[in-house]
This record gives structure tokens, sequence and C-alpha cells, in this order.
DNA sequence: TTTT
DNA sequence: TTTT
């Protein structure tokens, strides 16, 4: 089973940075990135593909892109699906990332009033190198999942 | 602008074949791909990925791949909406195969009834080896838009 | 910076399984990988790529791979250089494994006499989830550097 | 048979675009693509990776790389081997790559006396799309076989 | 033979 | 030095 992906393009807004109630930090953004081709109306297309990132990396997202800033992301696809408030069952089809790096070649990239990141550079309960598990694994874990961070639990975290 | 995906893993029915009103085959499928770890119940998890296939690739999907089949995809990352019957927004995040492996290592992976394939070898317009577009590029000709595949055009497919 | 390699192919040999003087297990194994055209006589041409993997997936490798066994890659190419018993400057480039998949579907590809394994699954001395460095870094770590495994010195693996 | 390769990092040097007898231009560079961690020593280290493209791309990457732009590389792992001078059998592993990516933000990154690129847009004879096959298939057509490019042979090559 |  |  293998299950692999790189993107290199555009965030379209600001990086979204939360917390689960146990302070592991979650990020998210949407990357643009251009299709090679134009297409019959000779527009240049885009895929939007929404990114997640956990930990230390999560607040390095947060704190030096923005949107507009061009970035390259190694990780795997991941699907997960939820209830919506209207009882209907949504499907999210997201990547999550390993790795993100910053591509701007030239400074003034980074964002205005970046906070002081606090996470540790390495994980505080680490697992062995051999874990390349990123986030949560149950479902009930994921920051997304109810658009209700404050419910998630992540007591029993693997990691 | 990077958008590179490798999969391995199995279907998770038989691939469903159609053709555009121009005749060109296209070919959707899921892959589970199992994560590599557990989760916190000691289950195994998996993600369930769409994957598209166009033309002569479609055809063998179809001929040679059918439910549990152990398939490799390497294709990228497409994004795409449409507004269903109840008039909702829908969006859809899937992998469009640029080619697909049949990794079933001992026979009897063939699917029964196997139609005769029909497509060329090659495309019968080609548009030079730089050309790796795949598959229509206005979302009108998508075949899943819709629902209605009935109602594509491919009248001025760019290939 | 992103370095980032995906493979399926076959072993053209068994896969050789030694030990850094601390213990730690690496396999090497070589991935025939077909390409997908044949050249202009009509033979089928394949690439030879040269793998190396650590720690308990080095065990499994041994274990459960041989000749001929189909096997996928999730890595990054490495760049090496030594001086060989002439005093020649050699130069390598190989795939550094982050995960073997086994893909051979049917039974009956594991190896003969397969050693009970010992490593740990997990490192006794784990860095964090975002340590993704894989096998000595310091070039004299290397098993490969002399082709004389014996002299290695592993007394400061980072890991 | 999957053999995926995605690279982003540094030109070392200048590209350097030939042309077979044929015409047919090949840019050769290499990348150096920093690894994610320091060391023992605390240095960092980083693989440095030869890449190959053909056509129009090569100009391209002729007209607007030089030593220290950034790039990505979407491609595959190819190997080949050949006599040198000396009688001795070279073994070479280098990255085709389908498309390279131009990733300097900020312009002033061309080079100077970038010549006119005359090549066409799309190969004069195409394949059709789905025919991914880059460059020359038999081994005497490589520019890189004998270091003698004057001797090449392209007048059979397949596309 | 190596880049920022 | 190459696999099915």
């Amino acid at each position: 089973m293998i299950n692999r992906v790189v993107l290199v393009g555009r965030l379209t807004k600001d990086p979204e940075l939360r917390y689960t109630p146990n302070g592991i930090p979650v990020a998210t953004f949407t990357l643009a990135v251009n299709r090679p081709f134009t297409n019959t109306q000779g527009e240049r297309e885009a895929d939007f593909i929404l990114c997640v990132v956990w930990r230390k990396a999560a607040e390095n997202v947060a704190n030096f892109l923005k949107k507009g800033s061009l970035a390259g992301v190694d990780g795997r696809i991941q699907t997960r699906s939820y209830d919506n408030q209207e009882g209907r069952r949504v499907y999210v089809t997201e990547v999550v990332a390993d790795s993100v790096q910053f591509l701007d070649t030239k400074g003034a990239s980074n964002r205005q009033n970046a906070p002081a990141s606090s996470y540790p550079d390495f994980d505080p309960k680490p697992f062995g190198s051999d874990n390349q598990h990123q986030g949560p694994s149950r479902n009930e874990d994921s920051i997304f999942n109810s658009g209700q961070p404050i419910d998630i639990s992540d007591d029993d975290l693997p990691f």
C-alpha cells in the first residue's frame, strides 16, 4: 500500500492554525496548483487542494506562509467523512503533509504579527522513526469532523 | 507548479467504464489504500480514493481489474465542483491517472466477460509528447459533473 | 527542498542484510523497473535501481523478499562518494527507502530459512515523529563507503 | 512497474545544452537538494542529482535556469552504463525530467545571453498522448554514453 | 565536480 | 552484476 503526494502551488488564503484540547497544533490551507495546459477557452485552470499539517510544522506554516505564498508539500491523501449540521454525510479528501517547504525565493513572504512559536521541535512522546503517523488516527480526534474543535479529545493520541 | 500522486491499493468495486459522446473511454474506480498504522482501537484504517482514467488505459482497467484487484496509479490530483439535482454545489477531489499498473501477481484476476477492446493504442489526434494533458479540460466535458453522461459534449476536445 | 521517489519493480537478486557494529540492520537490493515502452529494436528495457533500507524494515526485507519478488519503495534519492581500493573516487546514487511494500499477491514468495527477526519494532532511541532521518548521516557511518562494513562506526549515530 | 521522482533543489552550475545530430535538444544539470537534517557534525548535507531533459523543455531550462536557480523536477530514474576511455564500465543513475518548474519567485534569475529558442512547442512527429517516452531509447542514441556527442545517431528515434 |  |  503506497500513498504519496507531492505538490507545489500557492496558498489561496492565509493558513488557519488551531489547537486540539491537548495543545497539538494543526494548520490547514488550500494550495492552488496551476495545470500545465490551458483549456479550450484558452484559460489557465488550477486544482485547489486542501492540505493539513500537524505540530511544529503547523506553527511554521502559520508563521511563514500567507495568501499567495509558494509552497511545496510532501504528504499523503486522506479521506474522511462526517455528518454536517443538517445531518448530511460529507466526504472530504485532503492532503496530510509530512513536510512543507517554503519556496518564496525573495524575503517579504512572512506574515505580519507572527506569534512566537511554542511547540517543541521534537514531539514530547515520540514513537520512533519508523512511525510516520501524522495526526490523530481516530475520527473523533480530527479537528475537522465537526467544525467544533472545542469538542475534540486527544487524550489517547498514539504519539 | 507540481502535482504528482502515486498510489498502490485495492479496488473497492469493479471499475465503471463509460464513453463520452465522441467515443472516448473513461473508467472510474475507488482505491482502498491501507494506512501503515492501526488507530487507537487497534483497527486498520484505509483511505478511499476516487480515480479516473481515460482512453485506452480506461478500457484496460475495465478489462483487467475488478473488485479486490491490486493496482498502482501514477497521476495527479484534480478538483472539480458541480451543482447536484438539489441545486447544491458539490466539490470533488479525485486522482486522474496517467498510468495504471496491474499488480496482481498470480492470474485469475481478470474480470469475466471482458469485452473486446476497441480503442486505438495511440490517440487518433495526438498533440505531441509534451502534451501530458489527460481528459477534457472544460468542466462541461467531464462525465462526472452532472451524473448525466449522456449530456456530455466533446466536440472540441483538445486532443 | 523536496526529494521523493516511488518505485514498483522486481528484485534482481536476494536482498543483502548487514549490521553496523552497533547492531543496526541495513538491507540492500536492486529493483528492476521495466520501462513502459519498447525500444526501437522492440526490446523491453528496464532501469536497475539500488535501494537501501534500515532497521526493522531491513530485516523484513531480508525475510520476505527474494529474487524476483515484486516490491514497492517509497523513499528518497541519496548520493554519496567514496574512494575505492585503487584510490579512485566512486559516485553512488541510490534510493533510501522510508518504507518497502511486499506486493506479491499469492504466497510462496517468502525466502527459505527466514531467520527470526530480532530488531525492535520501534527504535530504542527515538527522535520524534518529525525525524524522518534514515540511516547514519556521516559518510564514515555508511556501510557502503568502503566495502568493508567491519570498519564502520556508529557510536554517535544521531538516533 | 512504477518509477516516479519529484525533486526541488538548486542548480549547482549553469545547465548544459546539446543537440543530437538530428537536432533534438538535450539539457543536463545537477540539482543540489538539501537534506532535512544536519549530520552529527551539525553540518547541512545535500544530495547532488544529475537531471536530463529533452526537446523544448531542454531549451527552456538552458534559457531560464542558471547556477543557483531553484527548480522542481517531475520525472523518473534512469540507469545506463557505458565503457569509458580506459575500457572501464561506468554506471550512471540520473533523473529524466518529464517537466521542469522554474521556482525563482523574484526575477533576475534568467541567464545572460539567452539564445532565441528554436525548437517547436510540440514535437514534429508526435506519437500520441499515451506515449510518455522521453529521449532516445537505444543506448547508442544517448548523448551521455560516450562523452562524444558528435557520434550520436538519432536517425531512427521512435518519436 | 557541487547549490542558497 | 540484473527481474517477470
